[in-house]
RNA sequence: CGGGAUGUGGCGCAGCUUGGUAGCGCGCUUCGCUGGGGGUGAAGAGGUCGCAGGUUCGAAUCCUGUCAUCCCGACCA
């Protein structure tokens, strides 16, 4: 077993099924009876709850407050908005039925449980809320002080896939969903963009993942919305994952749904709505943005457990003092913060092999690990282990040392995380002005990376072009609108707008 | 919804062509030896073979139906 990876296969080998491996050594999810749904084991949830407390206390300091709507939506409501009713049409679970009753088959005598009492008005399971949300923000809003209206909900949603994967895309998932209403366009662009920035920073800060901010073209946009904004990510098999979305609806769903107030000049005017969100999509993205072929990597920030410390106990003599060791050592620790919250420490005094028990950890991606030995305990030392330095390095540093530094050696593993994913994506990015080579370039191999070109034609062409490369214009990204214009890479048409092509999850 | 495949102990599979009521690996339990490493020896626990019919003295094996899942397409956070 010497020099073998924990995880089978390589990301090299098969990528998709690497990344489900990654899960399963992770103990983090598994697939459930219900069709399309996961069962998100507590090392995945604890990631989850890590991201969504963190993400809660960015959205109240922008002012935004929790409130909670129904799971079931009636269907009129779907049928308002006509863009958006058509967008998510394919994918709603409906609700037909309120009772079961028994009915013993008379042949077997086995008993079945029979859907009855059928709902005149069926329900759908929400696989978004701006119907049921609008409806009660058309109640909620009468006047213009009553306005901004700043909400966010944390939920589970349902969309019906075709082809599930684990945390990237499954029949239910957990995310939060914001609905705003403004007074004006401007400050609904403005929260918009507020939100898009705050997406931004947070995957950088805690996920160690950086993104390019951009904008949906209008075939990419969200059903019903004005403009979408975008924060793409780029994993390790070169494909971008749109990470998150922030939508400025206009006057679309208010107008559908009345979301309507009196303003200053006592007129009735139609708020501007915005809608943005995140799901547990996001832990797709970390596991594919990341990992090696050990297993999960975790950035310290989102760890369930950021220090695990294995008790090396090879002789009985010694045994207890080095349990009481570490156990002395993860009590300094926890009483020590990283970022504002206290250190998350864990002693693994499980009776079982020591080499078992850090392949364990190892992929459950724990950025530090340390053992404690006889040796270490003599010379005051301890044995380090970072999750994003090669599995077998290790250091040997005196334990004062250690818990003076354990905090910049948290903050560098998050360090080298990002600047590995910068340095990859930047890599597997590269501009493109010839129509040709940008034909070549998405047969040259199967996820070639992405390109940016000059970009002036219609919808029709970027949905001509990306069905015949199986590419999508993943956005435009804000950044490169101010550069040079240059011809259109297919009209010719001189144009100061570039968009990002890539093939995408 | 179109094309392909599969359903056998917790997981991964063999057995099915040539019917005779189950077997392997991993995991799990107990005990021993090990102990800076996912080691090792022994003994155990656990399945009426997706479901429903049919053929047969007898079906995991043959036939019919049905359900589910997976892979390739169209859709998607």
């Amino acid at each position: 077993m010497a020099d073998k990876n924990a995880i089978t296969p390589t990301r090299n080998e098969d990528f998709p099924e690497w990344y489900q491996q990654v899960i399963r050594g992770a103990d983090m999810a598994e697939n459930s009876e219900t069709r399309g749904c996961m069962v998100i084991k507590p090392w995945g949830y604890g990631i989850w709850e890590l991201i969504q407390s963190d993400l809660d206390a960015r959205f109240k300091s922008t002012g935004h407050e929790n409130a909670y709507f129904p799971l079931l939506i009636p269907l009129a409501y779907l049928e308002k908005e006509a863009e958006h009713a058509e967008g998510f049409a394919t994918e709603c679970a409906v609700v037909t039925h309120h009772r079961l009753e028994a009915e013993k088959d008379p042949e077997t005598g086995k008993t079945k449980m029979v859907p009855a009492g059928k709902l005149t008005e069926p329900y759908v399971i929400r696989p978004t809320s701006e119907t049921i949300i609008g409806a009660a923000f058309a109640r909620w809003v009468e006047s213009y002080r009553d306005l901004p209206l700043l909400i966010n909900q944390w939920a589970n949603v349902m969309r019906w896939e075709m082809r599930p994967r684990l945390f990237l895309r499954t029949a239910e998932f957990l995310w939060q969903e914001g609905h705003t209403a403004h007074e004006t366009a401007t400050e609904a662009v403005t929260e918009t963009s507020t939100i898009h920035q705050l997406y931004a920073d947070f995957l950088r800060d805690m996920l160690a993942i950086p993104v390019v901010m951009g904008e949906k073209t209008e075939a990419e946009r969200f059903p019903g919305a004005e403009m979408t904004l975008t924060v793409e990510a780029m994993v390790q098999d070169k494909k971008a994952i749109q990470a998150g979305t922030s939508h400025f609806m206009g006057q679309n769903f208010s107008k559908a749904q009345d979301i309507s107030f009196v303003d200053r000049e006592n007129q009735k005017q139609f708020a501007y709505t915005t809608s943005w969100g995140v799901s547990t999509r996001l832990i797709g993205t970390l596991i594919m943005a990341h990992s090696d072929d050990d297993g999960l990597v975790l950035p310290p920030r989102v760890a369930p457990k950021q220090i695990v410390i294995i008790p090396v106990t090879p002789k009985e003599d010694t045994r207890q003092a080095i349990i009481d060791s570490c156990n002395a050592l993860a009590e300094t620790l926890s009483s020590q913060t990283f970022h504002g919250q206290k250190l998350r420490v864990h002693v693994d005094d499980r009776d079982m092999g020591g080499g078992q028990k850090k392949w364990e950890w190892v992929k459950k991606g724990v950025p530090l690990r340390i053992e404690i030995g006889p040796r270490d305990l003599e010379g005051q030392k301890v044995c380090l282990q970072r999750r994003d330095q090669p599995v077998r390095d290790k250091s040997f540093i005196d334990r004062e040392e250690f818990l003076r530094e354990v905090q910049s050696q948290l903050d560098a593993t998050h360090q080298t995380l990002l600047e590995r994913a910068t340095k990859l994506r930047e890599e597997a990015t590269e501009q493109c002005h010839e129509l040709s080579a940008f034909e070549n370039h998405w047969s040259s191999q199967e996820n070639p990376g992405w390109l940016l070109t000059p970009w002036a034609g219609s919808r029709e062409q970027e949905e001509e072009l990306s069905k015949k490369h199986k590419i999508s214009i993943r956005c435009i990204p804000l950044q490169e609108q101010e550069e040079a214009t240059a011809p259109c890479i297919l009209t010719g048409e001189v144009t100061n707008q570039w968009a990002l092509w890539g093939r995408s999850y």
